[in-house]
DNA sequence: TCTATATAACTGACTGGACAGTTAGTTGTC
DNA sequence: GACAACTAACTGTCCAGTCAGTTATATAGA
């Protein structure tokens, strides 16, 4: 929560006014991901973008217009990792989604933008064309590209004959899951650092997957 | 969304007054199922419920009230299902898991029952009161139910030695996704009834965690 | 280098609407 | 006629969005 602030005291617009779209952005995310989206008000964001409520409405139209900047600005940037990432992986399945599964544990690391997926869910019903937005950029393309690395895996005879696309679940999912519960239990949020959380759901998946003689049988007493 | 009408016209409250609280409840949940929290008005409750605002505000002291009350009031019932259930099954762990993951999907059946979930996860901040007692009564009694499960087919050599609370999330969370997932993004639920799916789920749930031979498995192709 | 003027960036104070919660009074029942 | 069940209309507050005005910067002319 970094509230800007013009150095001190006086000089009241010396900040290059460009860069002002961004800054205000940038203290949305602050205050939506304590806050949410309704419990916002545009004051809160003004104060925390060192500005007055009516200085962001030069900027956005209306708040709405705000959030949904906001989204887009941010999701944009996380999915082009995921799907270049995985394009290059296509040779080697498992270390393929080995890789999407760990950007997703650093992407998530900023609590900010691990907040953003909450609000989306919550608000989807008053958003729906941002949910719908967020369904095309993020959920599709990373269920795509992770359908597709499963695919190469099982013509590969590495993974059993699964669904893909369930299977693409059964491996977001947990770590979805797990970011959301951080967020809406946040004295229960003891246990190991994501990171490794993330490496350990990965190896429960690829076990669940893997073609019979599981080929990563650590934990396994015969 | 079943409006309570008092039959045709004219008798006012000819219905059982004691009955009122739960008839209040009933609608509140038809209208937060559609509406979520914030954007539902007590004069939508109330018009459901057939009765003026001010009506409400007998029996309940505040918006937030009648919340709490219809959280508790429906997912005492539902706790109540998880936790017997996993009792009667810990001679035949996998039985046992798979009751509680098919009494899940019934539970869930009724969607409005559904939102709720979303809906306290949207609202944990603005209650986190509720999202404790939702923690407590929930979440922590379902994960101590599978963890027991699992921790018992570990021990009988059914499973591989996984984190029992790492996989009773690994099972739980692609169930929580799915219905958070056709409530954010309704024009993108087709594919199976969730019956169907939540066996897909489980069966490849138990491949992840079985022991060696995979006891079940159906879907391999040699 | 020093005003003067134009204009860009910004703000304080206001407006209007929405809505939770209240109250004074009405309608029905026994 | 006494009491319970209920309601219409009101009150107060909160907040998104607006607007009339203020402060800084840029440019120009002297």
């Amino acid at each position: 929560m970094n509230v800007i602030e013009p150095s001190a005291n006086q000089p009241k617009w010396t900040r290059k006014p460009e860069a002002r779209p961004d800054e205000v952005l940038e203290a949305a995310l602050d205050v939506f991901a304590v806050n949410g989206f309704a419990a916002t008000r545009m004051d809160d964001i003004a104060k925390a973008a060192g500005l007055s409520k009516a200085a962001i409405y030069l900027y956005f139209p209306s708040k709405d217009d705000v959030f949904k900047a906001l989204v887009e600005q941010r999701i944009g940037v996380l999915q082009a990792h995921f799907d270049t990432a995985a394009k290059d992986q296509k040779r080697d399945p498992v270390a393929g989604l080995r890789l999407v599964a760990r950007m997703w544990a650093t992407s998530f690391h900023d609590l900010r933008v691990a907040a953003l997926p909450r609000i989306i869910l919550a608000e989807a019903l008053r958003f729906p064309e941002l949910a719908e937005f967020y369904h095309r950029t993020v959920i599709e393309r990373t269920q795509g590209a992770l359908v597709e690395l499963i695919q190469a895996g099982i013509d590969a005879g590495l993974f059993r004959q699964v669904e893909p696309l369930l299977a693409a679940r059964a491996l977001v999912s947990p770590l979805v899951f797990e970011i959301l519960r951080r967020q809406a239990f946040p004295s229960h949020t003891s246990g190991p650092p994501m990171e490794t959380l993330v490496e350990a759901i990965f190896d429960l998946f690829l076990n669940g997957i893997a073609a019979a003689p599981a080929p990563n049988d650590r934990g396994v007493k015969p």
